[in-house]
DNA sequence: ACTAGACAAATCGTACATTGTTTATAGCAA
DNA sequence: TTGCTATAAACAATGTACGATTTGTCTAGT
């Protein structure tokens, strides 16, 4: 498919027991990138029996898959009525980014005072190869910069929030698939990593912490504008 | 049951769409029950057969209650090795209240700025309910002090906050439901809220904010030493 | 035009078959 | 005898099939 990076983004560690079985789990990866490419369209029913024989499979592990795409929010679940995939809308994302501009800046201040000098090259390797990328590759640059994030919450002791971080950046990330990045936005990204590298590296875990959430407000804000941008395409 | 209070906590609204069929959502209720007042054990198994014929019911609606409470946080689910009761240790409540500690300011920020008058009364009639039961009833407490913040953020626009900030209460409240109050705890509970109403009125979000840090901060210590306290004792 | 009732479609619950995991036991080697 | 491995049987999760129940729609009748 569209793999035209050799660079494939992970969850932290001990993050994704999604706890589904075989089918019902490889189910859940085949609806989801069904949404997450466009596929299926924003609030299409998802019926039982279709996608079961669909894919091949009886109706059980469809239901799981779509309990668990419940569970990240990729579709919405009405007793007796069946599951619909969630309109991903403004509000939607909106919502996920401001938890992670209250949330990020917490994980980023624990790592620039754990941070060893692996991590730290680790994150200047991957902000290289970023950079030799420059954007030309969009969902590589998504794996690249994604990667980035995940060497400084990987190793946060608290599961939970790293956990939460994920599920949020995965959805960010299929809805700013199709997205371009305006110049501004990749100017933007350099410099904050950059800058970022440079406070790790210092200690500075409040300037580090700061530049994390005006980071991360920014990235919200692209995307919130695109699909404003998009919708008015729309409209007009 | 345990129905000594006559006021129920409920979750803000527009949440709690579960999305369970009946079956699975009074399984979901039950099974929930079982988990937080302790009769089923930490780390006990959760045979889907044996569950299914002690509610009556078949393996379905006991597989999709299970889904759910995974995503509430009181399951491990292991692909083909079945379900767990999780274990609320200290590591998982302190995972949730530091979520907590990042999440509510931001909450409260914002109802300081939205505040209506019945805001205002609402929450000082519930704080008058919280002084007159003045802890004498544990249970009655925690329902009055779950509704004094809901009433804070059940208007918030972000609904995915809110939603996260009532999981993570609803499993708080799991966990401390065994535990007395210190004294130190209830003189600081009584006086923040009451410091808080306070910065309400005056409209200072900030000071507000700064407030419910440290208030959510203190509960959450709170449960951890009493949760260190028992471990203690059984040690010993 | 509005209600009632029947029909179609899809979810929900049940029963059963299959597959995978764990455990106990028998066999073998040191 | 002791310890290890292989094997088989019990146990439980997973997958399949089907009947029951709910919901929404369409039509007939007042």
């Amino acid at each position: 498919m569209a793999e035209t990076s050799d660079f494939k983004a992970k969850p932290p560690e001990g993050i994704d027991a999604l706890g589904a079985s075989s089918e019902g789990a490889s189910l859940y990866q085949l609806i989801r990138e069904d949404i997450i490419e466009g596929r299926l369209a924003a609030n299409e029913r998802l019926v039982v029996t279709d996608l079961a024989r669909r894919h091949g499979t009886s109706t059980n592990p469809v239901r799981e898959a779509l309990q668990l795409l419940r569970g990240e929010g990729f579709v919405t679940l009405v007793p007796n009525r069946g599951a619909r995939v969630r309109p991903i809308d403004q509000d939607f994302v909106r919502d996920i980014y401001e938890i992670g501009v209250l949330i990020e800046p917490a994980l980023t201040r624990w790592f620039v005072n754990m941070a060893t000098v692996e991590d730290i090259a680790e994150l200047e390797r991957i902000q290289g190869l970023i950079e030799e990328n420059d954007f030309a590759d969009t969902l590589r640059h998504s794996e690249l910069d994604t990667a980035f994030h995940t060497v400084m919450y990987q190793k946060h002791y608290n599961r939970h929030a790293a956990e939460l971080w994920w599920k949020h950046r995965e959805v960010l990330r299929a809805v700013s698939r199709r997205f371009n990045f305006t110049l501004a936005r990749r100017a933007a990204i350099l410099s904050e990593h950059r800058e970022l590298i440079a406070h790790v590296k210092a200690g500075n875990a409040n300037d580090a912490a700061e530049l994390i959430a005006r980071h991360v407000e920014g990235s919200g804000r692209h995307i919130l504008e695109h699909m404003r941008a998009r919708n008015a395409a729309r409209a007009g």
